[in-house]
RNA sequence: UCCUCAGUAGCUCAAUGGGUAGAGCAUCCGGCUGUUAACCGGAGGGUUGUAGGUUCGAGUCCUACCUGAGGAGCCA
């Protein structure tokens, strides 16, 4: 008997005429009298096998009309270019093993409601739209490594369990540290600012947790950030930064995961225009603008939802708002020197209403300052001793922002909700699975 | 935490003004030689979220609770 290669469907084309074995599940199948039409994917993609009962016998057959949805099989035939198929090409079957037979699977081939959908994520990932999601996530991903990894950035993965609140507004997890409290980490930034001081520039790309009841299509108790830090920089400079890598991302994801796109209906020409440079507006001027716009806004506030939505309204790309009023932000950002109501501090605010994805500016380099700040927000000094460490041994200007992964992820999918931009999402009331 | 909406078959939904609970998909059986969420015929499948109330009679009206979804605030 001879041997038979071993393919990935992605890799299908190169195989035409020839003999291979691919390995997978049943995606869905029809049948026609005498034929079965085999839809298999195998995580690289999916591809129709054809088993015509007058070649393959009765017996074999018996075993495609046998197979359920999600049974695992390995196909062994000839790969053929074929204009009919899903994809272009179908393998003819010759011989077919069943791995495992999947009874009742609970995700048919129609509509299902989002709850039920959630409850059973560890089946949905395997249909078509959430794997193009998470494909783009990993694009992404790699994007922005890719990216800050080409400028010399070096990759510090900040600690998850920490001793005390990063920005003392936002609630946190508690858990116990052999008899003492600890917190999972809401932003790894304190930690890249005191890497920025050894390496220059760094960033980190990790997880972070908010106990916050929030509850939109935006919010995640769990979410990912990519945070970099650079020293001796401003916050032009990272608001240059922000920009070039964000339309380093959304120029590789058009180039590597168009499929994944088109699977989910994206418009092309919407991240076509994603071009730098983005435009910049300061606080002051949005606040104008919104208010002649009728919204009820004065300054000082922050931007709501509808803020966002209506002002990244006006531009067919992603928009920085900076000098954000001291109130609106952390108690580490730096006070603008010609204006102290305002910090240097920058949003990006990306288009079609998804809001802000970057957040981050320029942190406060003053010893003095930074103490009357954390005492200003009530915050426990001894908790931020090491922290002002920074600032006492070799203090320079530094500045870096915090990039939200599924928001970004969500935007470039064009889907409505976060919660499908991560592969287990965690929200409120929702652990699991 | 607040506001709005919804819980009916495994799933997605329907059921006039209160009068015997219905369809598609899934499952099972049968048919079809190029299907595209295939299609056609047949079958099984229900304590209508829970508890109470009104009524001759409640999926439908009232009260409370539970669960979920959407949104707000906060933020990425």
């Amino acid at each position: 008997m001879r041997t038979i290669m071993k393919a990935y469907i992605s890799e299908i084309a190169g195989f035409v005429s020839r003999d291979v074995e691919i390995r997978g599940w049943l995606y869905n199948k029809r049948s026609s009298g005498k034929l079965y039409f085999l839809l298999v994917r195998d995580g690289t993609g999916t591809i129709q096998v054809i088993a015509d009962k007058a070649s393959v016998g009765d017996e074999m057959f018996a075993r495609c009309e046998e197979l359920t949805q999600e049974s695992s099989l390995i196909a062994k035939g000839t790969v053929r270019e074929e204009r009919r198929a899903p994809g272009g090409y179908e393998m003819v079957l010759s011989e077919l093993q069943i791995v495992h037979l999947s009874s009742d699977y609970p995700l048919t081939p129609k509509e299902h409601g989002v709850s039920f959908l959630l409850d059973r994520r560890h089946l949905w990932l395997r249909s078509s739209r959430q794997h193009a999601v998470l494909s783009v996530r990993s694009c992404v991903e790699k994007a922005c490594r890719d990216f800050l990894d080409s400028r010399g950035f070096m990759l510090i993965d900040a600690p998850i369990l920490t001793p005390a609140a990063c920005e003392g507004t936002t609630t946190l997890f508690q858990t116990d540290y052999f008899g003492s409290l600890a917190y999972l980490s809401q932003s790894g930034q304190l930690y890249m600012e005191a890497a920025a001081m050894a390496f220059g520039k760094v960033y980190c790309l990790g997880p972070t947790f908010r106990a916050e009841r929030s509850k939109t299509r935006r919010h995640l108790i769990e979410f990912w950030m990519l945070e970099p830090e650079v020293a001796f920089a401003t916050l032009d400079d990272v608001t240059t930064l922000g920009e070039e890598l964000v339309a380093f991302v959304v120029r590789s994801v058009l180039e590597q995961r168009r499929d994944a796109l088109e699977t989910l209906g994206r418009s092309l020409e919407a991240l076509e225009q994603i071009e730098i440079p983005f435009p910049r507006v300061t606080y002051g001027d949005a606040v104008d603008v919104l208010k002649s716009k009728g919204l009820d806004i004065k300054w000082g506030d922050d931007f709501g939802a509808v803020e966002e939505a209506e002002l990244s309204k006006s531009y067919d790309r992603p928009v920085f708002v900076r000098y954000f009023p001291s109130e609106c932000k952390a108690f580490y950002m730096k006070s603008s020197p010609d204006d102290p109501r305002t910090t240097l501090s920058v949003d990006l605010l990306a288009p079609e209403g998804y809001g802000e994805i970057i957040g981050g500016g320029q942190r406060e380099d003053s010893l003095e300052v930074l103490e009357e700040k954390v005492k200003k927000a009530g915050l426990p000094r001894e908790a931020f001793e090491w922290y002002l460490d920074l600032r006492r041994y070799g203090s320079v200007e530094h500045s870096g922002f915090g990039l939200g992964l599924e928001r970004t992820v969500a935007w470039i999918c064009g889907i409505e909700h976060v919660r499908e931009a991560i592969p287990f999402p965690r929200m409120l009331h929702r652990l699991g699975p």
